[in-house]
RNA sequence: UGGGGCGUAGCCAAGCGGUAAGGCAGCGGUUUUUGGUACCGCCAUUCGCAGGUUCGAUCCCUGCCGCCCCAGCCA
């Protein structure tokens, strides 16, 4: 499937329109290329995020809508911060997401000897040269922002010394820092990437791949194009720091015998309001236990965002709504949960399931007697059919759905007031019932037999719907309800970021309740928890002790209202 | 003060010389056995600013202003 790039357009349909997917339709109508051959290229260094699944959506995706084909290829250039379980996560989370590399795995690594042939051949034709330099003289000698720099003492030496010294490199004789090569470019160029950028350094490792066969690794600007071109890549995307870098991605294709001459392309990264997506950042919330780890519910990364519950297709509408462009931009998390909803709001099946439990009993109604009741499965869709739900003599409610100095806007229960628990009966409540403490610790209502199922024959209204369990078969839950990671809009952008960290972000409820087929993980997922929100099951669940992750609360205009006074 | 980019509503984002799409958020309303969903309406006389070219400029030109990236042997 994803492999022998057809042409086949596929993207005349819905697909996002935007300046990357112009340009490639030009070369396909142009006939620059038959369909485009993209890559994703992590660095196993962290696990993805939100961000990454930006790159991931645009290559794959045009890959799929243009006929071509997209390779996942891990720039393992620096075995001094990848690690095999990184290298496992991204396969994981990029197959999460839906993608397909077909037969086209790749690593850098794969052509560390291709590439350092190549360097051999920069060396022979004098585009390279290895320079004994210190890291420190190298920073001094590169010069600054507005002035040239200067020019290695070692910068002529002859062909057969370089390339002597750089069989050497390769051989082990030298220490981590003693020399590297670098491409012979201009060290008065205005742009920095071009003052001879080191294209190997030693680093006496062990590779995750190639074990210890090697001592010299090429950099990220040496490894990048030519894996590009190797592979016949045709649209190189990649975020706009890169940028700058592209002359030199230029020049060594330009210099270099490769099959090929990919062209770069740059895009703007995400940023998201209230989280962040640094791995320096998320590698030390983890480190310094600020969250339980990568897949914490809170983490941006694919692997947190899949344990909260996020479907990948909501995802995938959230990086096509955002759009694709050049503009720095930082999206409103308010538009990702629209995201997940609107997915959910179709594909949930609905329960009951309450929070914070108060107890109701309806005096009125026979004690021991249980009536079997019809609930709709969801609303959105007549498919998922309907359920029998119990009702009895006790009942629990959700705390917030009484009050008992109510205003008048207030349409749930407080003394007096008639309302409706949804898809059993009208009950008004009677009285309440306090601890030492002054707490309503119960409530006492009557219940109006006429009006089974939630109609009221005489067609009388009541304002409110509400959400209950029976007491015979509720089973308790843990519940654990996320908020942003972060509390502030911008994560440190006023001080240290961690100090932004929003101190809330978790909240563990251990006395809720939920419908027993969905405690004994008999119903599917996602479910929604009939006006609180979405919620899954989360990995910690042991067998009697369930606990469900909110993956995103309803829009609640009640609390928006009260929020404004 | 070098090089490379980017500025369209609170936030994303179309627009490619013919008179400002769409989405999110917000506001108002209709429907509703979820204060959910759905639906309807409102929300830029103006495109960073100033000039110029043109019958006509968000779009072309010039000059400013603002923001981002680059001085790793990170990617």
């Amino acid at each position: 499937m994803n492999d022998t790039p057809t042409g086949t357009d596929a993207a005349a349909d819905g697909a996002g329109q935007d300046f990357i997917r112009e340009i490639i339709r030009t070369d396909i109508a142009s006939g620059k290329h038959a369909a485009p051959v993209t890559r994703f290229p992590p660095e196993p260094n962290g696990y993805l995020h939100i961000g990454h699944a930006k790159s991931i959506c645009l290559n794959f995706g045009v890959a799929e809508e243009f006929g071509g084909r997209c390779h996942l290829r891990f720039d393992d250039t620096n075995p001094t911060r990848e690690e095999q379980e990184f290298i496992d996560a991204i396969e994981r989370d990029v197959r999460w997401l839906g993608f397909d590399w077909g037969d086209h795995l790749h690593h850098a690594s794969d052509y560390f000897e291709q590439l350092y042939a190549w360097a051999e051949h920069l060396i022979r034709n004098g585009k390279a040269y290895v320079d004994d330099q210190s890291a420190e003289e190298m920073r001094q000698n590169r010069g600054t922002l507005t002035e040239g720099g200067t020019e290695s003492p070692h910068r002529s030496r002859s062909v057969e010394e370089n390339l002597d010294l750089f069989h050497r490199m390769r051989a082990g004789e030298f220490p981590n820092g003693t020399r590297v090569l670098r491409a012979k470019i201009d060290m008065a160029s205005g742009n920095i990437n071009l003052r001879d950028p080191t294209l190997y350094r030693i680093l006496h490792a062990s590779h995750p791949r190639t074990g210890d066969a090697w001592c010299v690794y090429p950099t990220y600007d040496y490894a990048h194009g030519q894996s590009d071109a190797i592979e016949g890549i045709t649209h190189s995307l990649c975020t706009l720091e890169f940028e700058s870098h592209r002359p030199l991605y230029d020049w060594l294709l330009d210099n270099l015998p490769v099959p090929s001459k990919p062209r770069q392309y740059e895009f703007a990264r995400l940023n998201l309001t209230h989280t962040v997506l640094s791995k320096r950042v998320l590698t030390t919330l983890v480190r310094d236990g600020h969250v339980t780890g990568w897949d914490d519910p809170r983490m941006p990364t694919l692997a947190g965002l899949q344990r909260r519950g996020v479907p990948a297709a909501a995802l995938k509408d959230f990086i096509k709504r955002i759009g694709m462009a050049r503009a720095n931009s930082l999206v409103d998390m308010a538009m990702f949960d629209f995201s997940i909803r609107d997915l959910l709001n179709k594909t949930a099946i609905r329960r009951m399931g309450v929070l914070r439990p108060l107890k109701v009993v309806i005096e009125n109604y026979p004690e021991g007697q249980i009536e079997e009741l019809e609930a709709i499965n969801n609303p959105e869709d007549p498919e998922a059919g309907s359920r029998t739900i119990r009702f009895s003599r006790e009942l629990w409610i959700e705390q917030d759905d009484f009050m008992e100095d109510a205003p008048k806007k207030f349409y749930r229960l407080t003394v007096g007031q008639e309302v409706r628990l949804r898809y059993a009966y009208y009950v008004t409540c009677t009285g309440m019932v306090k601890d030492d403490a002054g707490n309503v610790v119960e409530l006492r209502c009557t219940y109006d037999p006429a009006t089974k199922g939630g109609d009221s024959p005489d067609g009388r209204k009541v304002r409110g719907t509400m959400h209950w369990l029976s007491a015979v078969d509720a089973v308790p839950v843990e519940v654990r309800l996320y908020d942003h990671l972060f509390a502030s809009p911008t994560p440190g952008s006023e001080g240290d970021i961690f100090d932004d960290i929003n101190p809330n972000s978790l909240e563990v409820l251990t006395g809720a309740l939920v419908e027993p087929a969905l405690a004994a993980g008999n119903d599917p997922e996602p479910v929604q928890f009939e006006r609180l929100g979405y919620f899954c099951r989360d990995k910690d669940s042991a067998p009697g002790r369930p606990v469900f992750n909110r993956t995103v609360g309803l829009r609640d205009s009640w609390a928006k209202q009260q929020k404004k006074g």
